[in-house]
DNA sequence: TGTCAGCATTGACGCAGATCAAAAGCGTCA
DNA sequence: TGACGCTTTTGATCTGCGTCAATGCTGACA
């Protein structure tokens, strides 16, 4: 796969979600987002030493629930899905990890769960050996991974409540809230385009519905005239409707 | 409330379920379950120091959603809800705690659920200052809480399937094999009655169903004799009709 | 420029579980 | 012992979302 070289002129276009640590920890765009953060320089540089750039292409598998957890990885650029599988097949989508994300987050042995690129993405690897031998050396980092991992806990708490009682439009809405949020952080400024690199499967997957119903309700929504589907996304009209309505 | 005394004829009895720590960490009837184990002898002395064993009735509140944490708890004896509220009403119970869980596990400076007890319940008691003062000075206290939060956001990342992807039956079968599970853990072997603190309304809330279909499905069990309900719980008549089910 | 494959959308219909309502247990206390 | 309050159970009915099926859209490639 070829990656496209760096734009400037659009943070979110998709073609621009393609930036790399680029060999030099200190110029990584994700750092303030990342684990990173608790490191300083001299830390950085012997972290750096055993990162490496993994560049996936859409619909590369990253790692499958059950496997060992050889690397762990620290998302810079993409989005990837993470999920949960039931042997009839259903599917149980639990997150989605956008630039700055970390997964492997739990030094587990094994992943509980199958990640997979939803658009090309690059990651910084780490072998899972080294890192924990890093991080047993550097106890902030340690804090600074419990802090990640305790914030992802309230998230999958919040994703709990949604799952069990909003209904499918309250679902709906918190996840494009949730989505509008999590972009502006990443790109440092609220977007005008909400991108949804996810097709209507995966948004159904993660919300407990069926595509059908994604669908309906999103153009349901559209021709209430809450917000306008774009390619690659949508774009909020009415912002209070969300709010009223998002978790 | 009065504490009643210790038996030592059945350990999962209900008025059993009150071991308090005695006032010495070294005979801490949960010392293994909790993350106490991570600590020694001399740390353990240090930590005592530092706790107070606090006592809820049922229905107590330890803390409310969006309260500032100024303690943090480790269970000993009972059983807590933890739960989150919307605005209109809806609850979604994200776990029950049982003893040698840890409440505020995550450090942050306000807690994100409400526990509530659902049985007479004995806590070990910190302050948060005291205890994060503690953790700062032991890393493996540290790594252990790691462990712990990620183990939490596994059982949180079930529970989204469970929500998302499960079927009323599927759902309360998950539950019961989990109760079965986690007291097994407790007591430190199977036990044949499955004891249920919680209400119908607090299950239903727990598996995002009504209190109604949560009666439905388990007396549509006892009547196909794959189990039998009894006072304060229930006892598996067909195991393998629960684990084919189970998540 | 046409064909094809993979989504996404839309419509008709069905059903699992919610809602509404009533009755039955069951522990507490006078 | 009986009355009260709370929880659980049971029944009847409704409905939000799933299921099934068809059609439309878009981008890739010949």
């Amino acid at each position: 796969m070829d990656i496209p070289p760096r734009h400037s002129d659009h943070e979110t276009h998709a073609s621009c979600a393609l930036r790399s640590r680029g060999d030099d920890c200190r110029f990584c765009g994700v750092r303030h987002l990342s684990i990173c953060q608790a490191l300083n320089i001299n830390e950085l540089d012997q972290l750096e030493k055993m990162a490496s750039d993994s560049v996936f292409e859409e619909r590369a598998v990253l790692f499958r629930e059950e496997d060992e957890v050889s690397s762990v990885f620290n998302l810079t650029a993409g989005v990837a899905r993470l999920i949960r599988s039931l042997p009839d097949g259903r599917r149980q989508v639990t997150g989605f990890a956008l630039p700055g994300d970390f997964l492997g987050i739990s030094l587990e042995k094994t992943w509980r769960y199958t990640a997979e690129a939803v658009t090309p993405l690059v990651a910084c690897r780490f072998r899972r050996s080294n890192f924990e031998a890093f991080s047993e050396k550097n106890p902030h980092l340690i804090k600074k991974m419990h802090e990640f991992a305790s914030q992802e806990l309230n998230m999958a708490q919040d994703h709990m409540v949604l799952l069990g009682r909003l209904t499918a439009e309250e679902k709906l809405a918190s996840f494009l809230v949730e989505m509008k949020k999590r972009w502006a952080r990443v790109a440092g400024h609220e977007p005008g385009l909400i991108r949804l690199p996810m097709g209507r499967q995966d948004i159904a997957d993660y919300l407990g519905l069926t595509i059908e119903t994604v669908s309906r309700v999103i153009n349901q929504m559209q021709r209430d005239r809450k917000l306008v589907i774009v390619p690659d996304g949508v774009r909020f009209v009415d912002q209070s409707y969300f709010d009223d309505l998002a978790l």
